[in-house]
DNA sequence: GCTAGTGTTATACATCACCAATACACCTAT
DNA sequence: ATAGGTGTATTGGTGATGTATAACACTAGC
């Protein structure tokens, strides 16, 4: 779906990134297969072992699971941890530097986050 | 004032960055010399010319003026066309992004601006 | 003229992240 | 057993980053 890659993101962390949103987005369900490396390397022209190094941090952050020969699976319960785990990084990490750049650009936050359409 | 430097980021883009952002805040004022390459580098621990690859990047955007055997001087008028610019990025770029990643943690408003200090 | 201050350029160097090519180990079905 | 599907360890190349060192051209003050 990443029509392109950022340059200055490594791809495997953008793929990675990538599966993060798509379990979020229920684009990608528990008890799944994740897309094997070959597929999605033919897919993006690139290297397996590209695509490997990202299902290896999923693998490291028990999001995923292996199964010798078959696949990697995304582990139950996985959405809830990932959710409350991305909002505190959202609002201690990000959403303060967003804040401060807001401020530093006079604009509103407020008026920001009102003008969003299909908000709820 | 950047206690640390962010990994991910190459020093002279954090360093080119810092100098917008004083701008902006009036640390640094139009017609005033930037520090120079020597004193920046010796309080930082950093190299002189890692420094003056920070200060190309200003001088190629035209935000700063050298005067030869003098230093770096920052061009007049120069904050307005930064603001407006770094608005217009902000808007089409970043702040997109993060109205994506706020709708699918499912943040309200009030989350977001309960309780931040500072504000105006 | 001399000295000390500007930024810049050139060279060499070490290091590291990124990514690709290849080969390997494993599982499953036929 | 063979073929085709998993992920991955290894190796090597490339480019970006930052340092170290030195030299250069210019300006300012003495």
């Amino acid at each position: 779906m990443a029509t392109q890659w950022d340059g200055d993101i490594p791809i495997y962390v953008q793929l990675y990134q990538q599966v993060i949103r798509r379990i979020l987005d229920d684009h990608l369900l528990e008890g799944e297969a994740l897309p094997s490396v070959r597929k999605v390397a033919s897919e993006y022209q690139l290297n397996p072992v590209t695509v490997s190094k990202a299902y290896q941090m999923l693998q490291e952050e028990e999001i995923v699971e292996k199964q010798r020969g078959k696949g990697l699976f995304i582990k139950e319960g996985v959405k809830k941890v990932i959710l409350a785990r991305e909002r505190i990084n959202f609002l201690e990490k990000e959403w303060p530097v967003v804040l401060d750049q807001i401020a530093r650009l006079n604009l509103s936050a407020e008026d920001l986050l009102a003008d969003r359409q299909g908000g709820k």
